[in-house]
RNA sequence: CGGGGUAUAGCGCAGUCCGGCUAGCGCACCUGGUUUGGGACCAGGGGGUCGCAGGUUCGAAUCCUGCUACCCCGACCA
C-alpha cells in the first residue's frame, strides 16, 4: 500500500492533487506556482498536441513562433486587453546580474535597467498584431491563419497543478480576415475543432456556447467556449475561441486594400487550449484507484504482466508474449511488457491501474496450458480470460469499446447532473448538488454579478444549441427568451 | 493578498506542548535466501547539517524572531 489515494468522496481536491502526483503526471517545482510536467504526463500532452496540430493543419493553419517578451508599450495599445491582464503580468526590468562588491552575492545590476520594460506574454495578441501590420497589405494576403505552440505566464495568486499554474503550455491561434463574416466563421470553426477533439479523443462531452459579457476575453467582441462538467459537479472551461472584431487591427493599425482599392481594417480571431486540458482529462474520468485514460490519449494502451515461478517458465511466457506484442504493434497499438522481477504481479496491477493504462494482459502457467490470456479493462475493472488466437482483433475492438464507454459514462454523468430550474429557490437548491443548471436570465451583467455574489455560480455559457422558450429571469423576473447554463466553476 | 494548517531519510509519519545521552518507525533502496494468478516474507545493511537564517541556553528537532515553500478556505483568473 505504498501509494494510497485520498478517495473522491472524502476530499475531491485532495484526490486530484494526490492523483496527479502519484500517477507521475507532474509535481510542484521550486518556483512558486510553476509545475514540472513529468515524462508520463508530458507524453499525454504530446498526444494531445499531435492530434490538435493535425486538426489545425487540416483546417488550413500553419505554425509559427513569436517572442516570449512583449514591450510594455505594445501591451497597452488595446485598452480592455491591458485592463484584463495587467494584474497578472510578470515584468522584466533588467538584463544583467553582477557580484555585489561588498557581500559578493549575485545581485541585479542597477546599471542594467531596460529602457522599456518587457512583459512576459500572458497571451500574444499584441506582439502578433504588431507583426501582422507588416505582413498584411492587400486582400490577397488574407486570410492569415497562424498558430503557435508556446508557454505563457499569468501571475496567479492561487495555483493548482494543470488547472491553474503561473506558467502553462498552450497553443494560440491568431487569424486575420478580410470580412467580419469570415472571421466569425473561423471562430466557430475552431470551437467545433475543440469540441470534436474533446469528445472524440479525450472522451469528454462538452457544451459549445458563447460567453456572457462578464466572462468574455479581454479585447474580444465575442468569446466562444467549450464547457465540461467534472465529477465534483463543477464546470471547467476547456477551450476558448474569440472573435476580436477590428479591435486589434485598429490598435495596431493593420489595414489592407480591398478589391476596390479601399483601405479597410482587418478582422481578427484568436483561440487556445492549454495544459488545463490535462486537468480536465484527469477529473472527468478517473476513479479512486487512479487515472482512467481514454485509449486514444494513453501513452501505453496495453500492458502485459507475466506471472511465473521459475525462470524457465518466464522464458516460455515471454516467447508467447513476444508473438502477441508483434501482432498488437502491427495494429498500431502501443504495448509495454513489464517483465521486471523486482515487483510482484499484484503490485504491477495496482500500479498500472493508478496510471490509467486502458488494458492489462496477464499471462501465467494456467494460460500457457490453455492457450489463453487474462484481460482486464481499466474503465470497468472487469477481467476475462480469452483465447490468444485472434487476440489482436479482440484488443483493437476492446480499445474502441473503452474509448466510447468512457465517453458514454461521462455523458451519462453530465445528463444526471444537468437540471432545469425556474425559480431562484430551486436554483440555490440545485447548486448544492452541483452540475449544469439551465435557467432563464435577463441578459444583464448586473443580474449575473448579483447571482455570483450571492451564490458563487456564474454563467458558463449561452449554449449554441438551444430552444427558444418564453420565460422569466430567475433573479429579476424580467422576460427571457432562452435558458443559459449556470454552474460553479474552476 | 487575507485567514488556517504543514515543513524531521526518496515517500508517509512519530518525537515539539514540558529543551537533555547515539533522533525513531513504516514504505522505498542495497546484499543474501525463500517467493510470484491482486500492492510477498525472513535476515543483514546504507541513508538525516530535523525547510532556511538569526537568537536564548551549559545544551535546541523541541523555546523566541524573521524568511521561504506547499496544502486548505476566501478575493482574482484559462
Amino acid at each position: 500500500m505504498a501509494k494510497e489515494l485520498t478517495s473522491r468522496s472524502e476530499n475531491y481536491s485532495q484526490w486530484y492533487q494526490d492523483l496527479v502526483i502519484k500517477a507521475d503526471l507532474a509535481e510542484n517545482s521550486a518556483v512558486r506556482g510553476c509545475m514540472v510536467i513529468k515524462p508520463y504526463g508530458y507524453a499525454i500532452w504530446e498526444k494531445m498536441q499531435a492530434q490538435l496540430d493535425k486538426m489545425f493543419k487540416e483546417t488550413g493553419h500553419v505554425n509559427a513562433y513569436f517572442p516570449l517578451f512583449i514591450p510594455k508599450s505594445f501591451f497597452s495599445k488595446e485598452a480592455s486587453h491591458v485592463e484584463g491582464f495587467a494584474k497578472e503580468c510578470a515584468v522584466v526590468t533588467h538584463y544583467r546580474l553582477k557580484h555585489d562588491d561588498e557581500t559578493g552575492e549575485i545581485i541585479v545590476d542597477p546599471e542594467a535597467k531596460l529602457e522599456e520594460e518587457l512583459i512576459i506574454r500572458p497571451t500574444s495578441e499584441t506582439i502578433i498584431w504588431n507583426t501582422y501590420r507588416n505582413w498584411i497589405h492587400s486582400y490577397r494576403d488574407l486570410p492569415l491563419l497562424i498558430n503557435q505552440w508556446a508557454n505563457v505566464v499569468r501571475w496567479e495568486m492561487r495555483t493548482r497543478l494543470f488547472l491553474r499554474t503561473a506558467e502553462f503550455l498552450w497553443q494560440e491561434g491568431h487569424t486575420a480576415h478580410a470580412t467580419m463574416q469570415e472571421a466569425i466563421e473561423e471562430t466557430e470553426k475552431i470551437i467545433n475543432v475543440y469540441a470534436s477533439f474533446a469528445e472524440n479523443f479525450m472522451a469528454l462531452p462538452v457544451i459549445k456556447g458563447i460567453k456572457s459579457a462578464n466572462e468574455r476575453f479581454a479585447g474580444a467582441i465575442e468569446t466562444y467556449s467549450i464547457e465540461a462538467l467534472m465529477q465534483d459537479g463543477k464546470a471547467l472551461q476547456s477551450g476558448t475561441s474569440h472573435f476580436l472584431g477590428q479591435n486589434f487591427a485598429k490598435a495596431f493599425d493593420v489595414t489592407f486594400s480591398n478589391k476596390e482599392g479601399k483601405e479597410e481594417y482587418v478582422w481578427a480571431t484568436s483561440w487556445g487550449v492549454s495544459t488545463r486540458l490535462m486537468g480536465a482529462l484527469v477529473m472527468a474520468h478517473s476513479d479512486d484507484k487512479g487515472l482512467v485514460l481514454p485509449p486514444k490519449l494513453a501513452p501505453v494502451q496495453v500492458v502485459i504482466v507475466p506471472i511465473y515461478q521459475k525462470n524457465e517458465q518466464l522464458a516460455v511466457i515471454s516467447a508467447k508474449v513476444d508473438e502477441i506484442i508483434a501482432k498488437l504493434k502491427a495494429k498500431g497499438i502501443t504495448v509495454k511488457y513489464d517483465d521486471g522481477d523486482n515487483k510482484k504481479p499484484g503490485w504491477k496491477f495496482a500500479e498500472y491501474e493508478l496510471k490509467g493504462v486502458p488494458v492489462r494482459l496477464a499471462m501465467g502457467p494456467r494460460d500457457l496450458e490453455n492457450g489463453t490470456v487474462e484481460i482486464a479493462r481499466r474503465d470497468t475493472l472487469q477481467k476475462s480470460v480469452v483465447q490468444i488466437e485472434g487476440i489482436e482483433n479482440y484488443i483493437e475492438n476492446l480499445l474502441d469499446d473503452i474509448q466510447s464507454n468512457i465517453f458514454n459514462k461521462a455523458f451519462e454523468f453530465r445528463k444526471q447532473n444537468t437540471i432545469k430550474v425556474d425559480t431562484y429557490d430551486e436554483f440555490k437548491e440545485a447548486l448544492k448538488k452541483g452540475g449544469f443548471i439551465y435557467a432563464h436570465w435577463d441578459g444583464t451583467s448586473e443580474t449575473e454579478e448579483k447571482i455570483k455574489a450571492e451564490t458563487k455560480a456564474t454563467i458558463r455559457c449561452l449554449p449554441l444549441e438551444f430552444e427558444e422558450e418564453e420565460g422569466v429571469c430567475i433573479y429579476s423576473g424580467k422576460p427571457s427568451k432562452r435558458r443559459v447554463i449556470f454552474a460553479l466553476a474552476y
